[in-house]
DNA sequence: ATAGGGTTAG
């Protein structure tokens, strides 16, 4: 036992610990509570003796305490100075109260945090906001909301402490209409945005992807750190506004925020998200020069980013460059061969992953089967299919079924899909249904198609592209009754076909393009350009494919519609913009329409280019008259 | 007495 000397007694008594080393706090408390212990079980009804020979214990000054909590090493201990603290009356002491409900809940002791503070007679904004803070840094929301309620009932003020607690815990549970509550209650207490305050809201919001109320509160904020600069960075690109995310980058430095590794990755996600190949490079050589470690995440964000930028080998050497690999590197390195329609090069990297030690995980394996569904490989792909269990011990998920039956769809064997869906014991989704409807609009088979609509439409759909599928099959069939009965269900269900549009990047700035869009100021070279393609288009024998348009309208139209969809006007635009023999790329929001797949073939092997289309799944490798995907997507 | 941001499929 460790042996209470003069010094420290003395050092206890004035509630100074100057003297004792943190390590040796703990002993002494222990000392104290064991003498203590012996004293009151003793005498435990006499009090008024006990004072006598330790009555300097009684009179310990709270900041005793407080160091000894701070000194605490595991909650044994705080247990032990709370009992202690209570046989003193220390308890009414809010400061010595507030600090043990901090430490109970930061040993995840909420229960004991929540009896301390239940128990209390007064409470200070402290008291709310540790509590409050204990219950959210656990991830006890209910609790958390509970408590803050409470706080607001007992018509207590909350303060700048407690209000981050809170709002992070809406941006966890995503609940955008709590959030906005606590965000009314700053301006009803007349409570200062502070910076702290500031920051959490903003975090919450771009979490409820409510992405402009975000930026109001950011472009307010009088110092902006770096953490929230990256926040706003990856918010703008996870609701597809990726440019925003590169010029707020661009701002960034220019205040002369230093980007750390996180925030590289966060820029290097958005660039993924944006598909622009010459920003991919600036950033690649920023990350260079200034020295950031190729670490995992780094590297497979810059995998990811290059395998969307439209090339695959650059995003191959990095893979080869990077150090330590984990089974997320190998899969965006897997899933990139597979959307580049390389399926060959992902089934051999697939086993150099094995031969190397590393396990494929389910994402890994969907990755895989993506792969073969794009590059048409069937059978390979059925194989890994069926053993995923007993080889991998990964158990298939309704994204493997998605795989398979897009690689059965693809192949035509629209009948065994049917029945691979139909022996499935697991929940259907409506990705799974969505899948076999492409394939039966892809085989035009009506029928099969009526079954996946039904199923697809009673699980109440959100996607409007489900919709126009259907409808195009219909169409498709001559069947405008339906076509109007889908179109009904639509503006029911409030969705809208999400317009098209394609974009290009020509000397280093982009260019969109909508269907019949005459808003480009070379507006009038692009149907020029068009035009003349058309006409030569026509001597190889190429003849517009008016079943990509949905609208019952006559052929004449039609064939309007479809000469101005924004790929193409995209592509001409290329054409007289960029220097002959440079290849093209673009990027389209949806997936890429079967007449204008056509329309690349021909004009990549017309005008001498490369052409490479990113649509909403995949790349096209169009040169010299054909298409890396074989005709096969 | 306050914290927070990052990678793969669909």
């Amino acid at each position: 036992m460790f042996k209470l000397r003069d010094r420290s007694i003395i050092a206890l008594r004035n509630g100074k610990l100057g003297c004792c080393t943190a390590h040796s706090v703990i002993p002494i408390v222990e000392s104290i509570i064991e003498t203590q212990f012996r004293q009151t079980s003793l005498n435990l009804h006499n009090r008024e003796e006990e004072s006598s020979k330790f009555h300097f214990l009684q009179r310990l000054n709270p900041k005793f305490y407080i160091s000894a909590l701070v000194n605490c090493r595991n909650l044994t201990q705080v247990r032990q100075v709370h009992a202690q603290a209570s046989v003193h009356g220390m308890l009414e002491n809010i400061v010595v109260a507030n600090k043990l409900i901090y430490f109970y809940s930061y040993y995840r002791a909420l229960d004991d945090a929540y009896g301390l503070f239940d128990g209390m007679c007064v409470r200070d904004s402290v008291s709310w906001s540790v509590m409050v803070g204990g219950f959210a840094k656990v991830g006890d929301y209910i609790n958390c909301f509970g408590t803050f309620r409470e706080l607001i009932r007992c018509g207590a003020r909350p303060d700048n402490y407690t209000l981050p607690f809170v709002i992070r815990a809406c941006r966890d549970l995503k609940n955008l209409q709590m959030g906005r509550l606590i965000h009314h209650i700053v301006y009803k207490f007349g409570l200062d945005l502070d910076h702290f305050v500031c920051a959490a809201l903003v975090d919450m919001y771009v979490k409820c992807r409510e992405i402009e109320d975000a930026r109001f509160l950011f472009d307010k904020m009088q110092e902006r750190d770096l953490v929230t600069w990256t926040v706003m960075i990856g918010g703008y690109a996870e609701c597809g506004k990726a440019n925003e995310s590169l010029v707020l980058f661009e701002k960034m430095r220019e205040e002369g925020v230093v980007p750390d590794k996180v925030a590289m990755v966060t820029v290097v996600f958005a660039c993924a998200k944006l598909g622009a190949m010459h920003k991919a490079r600036i950033i690649d050589d920023y990350i260079q020069r200034k020295k950031f470690q190729l670490d995992v995440i780094l590297g497979t964000a810059m995998i990811d980013m290059y395998a969307k930028c439209g090339c695959v080998e650059s995003a191959r050497e990095i893979f080869d460059r990077m150090e330590e690999k984990n089974v997320i590197s190998w899969s965006a390195m897997i899933a990139a061969y597979g959307y580049h329609g390389q399926g060959r090069k992902a089934l051999d990297l697939f086993r150099m992953m094995l031969s190397s030690g590393m396990l494929p995980d389910k994402i890994t394996l969907a990755s895989l089967l993506y792969a073969c569904s794009h590059a048409g490989l069937v059978e390979e792909g059925l194989r890994f299919f069926s053993s995923m269990w007993e080889d991998y011990s990964v158990r298939t998920d309704v994204k493997h079924y998605t795989c398979v039956v897009d690689l059965l769809g693809r192949a035509g064997r629209l009948d065994e899909a049917f029945k691979l869906i139909k022996s499935m014991t697991i929940e259907k989704d409506e990705g799974l249904w969505g899948a076999f409807l492409g394939a039966c609009r892809t085989h035009k088979d009506v029928v099969l198609a009526e079954k996946a609509a039904t199923s697809l439409l009673e699980l109440q759909s959100q996607n409007p592209g489900h919709y126009v599928l259907l409808s195009n099959i219909y169409a498709n069939a001559g069947r405008w009754e339906d076509v109007a009965k889908i179109r009904d269900l639509m503006s029911q269900r409030r969705l809208k076909k999400t317009p098209g549009w394609t974009w290009i990047e020509v000397d280093n700035k982009s260019h969109q393009f909508s269907v019949g869009d005459t808003t480009h100021p070379r507006s009038k070279e692009i149907y020029e350009m068009l035009k003349s393609l058309s006409n030569k288009l026509e001597l190889v024998g190429y003849v517009p494919d008016t079943n990509f348009v949905l609208h019952d309208v006559d052929e004449e139209l039609k064939i309007g519609i479809l000469y101005t969809h924004s790929e193409k006007l995209a592509i001409a635009f290329g054409l007289i913009a960029t220097p002959e023999h440079t290849s093209i790329r673009i990027i389209k929001n949806l997936r890429v329409c079967g007449d204008c797949h056509t329309f690349c073939k021909l004009v990549s092997e017309i005008a001498g280019r490369v052409i490479i289309v990113r649509d909403a799944n995949r790349f096209h490798h169009f040169k010299e008259g054909a298409c890396s995907c074989g005709d096969y997507w």
